[in-house]
DNA sequence: CTGCATGCAAATCTTTTGCATAAGA
DNA sequence: TCTTATGCAAAAGATTTGCATGCAG
């Protein structure tokens, strides 16, 4: 099968690379409405699938109910707010570390992983205080 | 809200104990349904997410669409593998590793972590040879 | 007795899919 | 022109929920 070009994929594509948090398939759906009204939500699904499989995206299964949708694929560990449900990316240049954990007790392919950090952010822990 | 004891829930617990594995909902409630045939699948919904909000137990996002249900609540890494879909623990001590990696550039409290790796398991990476 | 837990079924919600039409190559 | 992508709506799955009844305290 071959792949075509379209203007609804590059359109999701672009506005997933205009955000920093972490859209759900219907925030892509809505954002991209604006530009394509009469887009669909089985087109937005079928798009971000697709370029998941690529490799284009990651998805994020977070546990929330709906999946989340990353334009930055480079590995990197997610911390998620127990209080607020916002999703922040952790920088951290030692990702070679935990594969050389992993690789310590288990005999196998590891070809990649996800890693979510559950807590409360410091946004969340000032307003507490 | 005062908790009561039920013989479901407590079957359902201890079913969970004897699986090495991370049993879905449905599998959780096929095989409870041998030991109480009325069981509904809506009861153990019902008793895994309150065993979870308890903390006895713990609940797995795995993207697989069906979330899964783990008795071992320690502290521990997760094996998806591509291929047949098996989940394995991976067993390390140097779980607090992970946290200080977190620390370092994260400001706000950790209270909990998943880590799911993915690749070929060994069985499968054998077949395929 | 009083109230939480259950069973059953219906409802919800997210994601996928079939099909006729539109658009890319 | 040939094939993939879209839009729409229906379908599929997993999980939750309302309600009358059962069981624990």
């Amino acid at each position: 099968m071959q792949l075509k070009y379209s203007r609804q994929r590059e359109a999701i594509k672009e506005f997933l690379c205009t955000r920093k948090d972490h859209p759900t398939a219907d925030v892509v759906y809505r954002n991209v409405s604006e530009q394509y009204p009469n887009i669909s939500l089985g087109t937005v699904y079928r798009n971000l699938t697709l370029l998941a499989d690529l490799g284009e995206i990651q998805r994020l299964h977070m546990g929330d109910g709906q999946d989340h949708f990353d334009a930055d694929t480079s590995n990197h560990y997610h911390f998620v707010c127990n209080q607020c449900g916002k999703v922040i990316d952790l920088d951290m240049d030692s990702i070679e570390q935990i594969n050389d954990i992993a690789g310590m007790n288990f005999r196998g392919k590891i070809a990649g992983h996800v890693t979510y950090f559950y807590g409360t952010c410091e946004d969340c822990t000032q307003e507490k205080s």
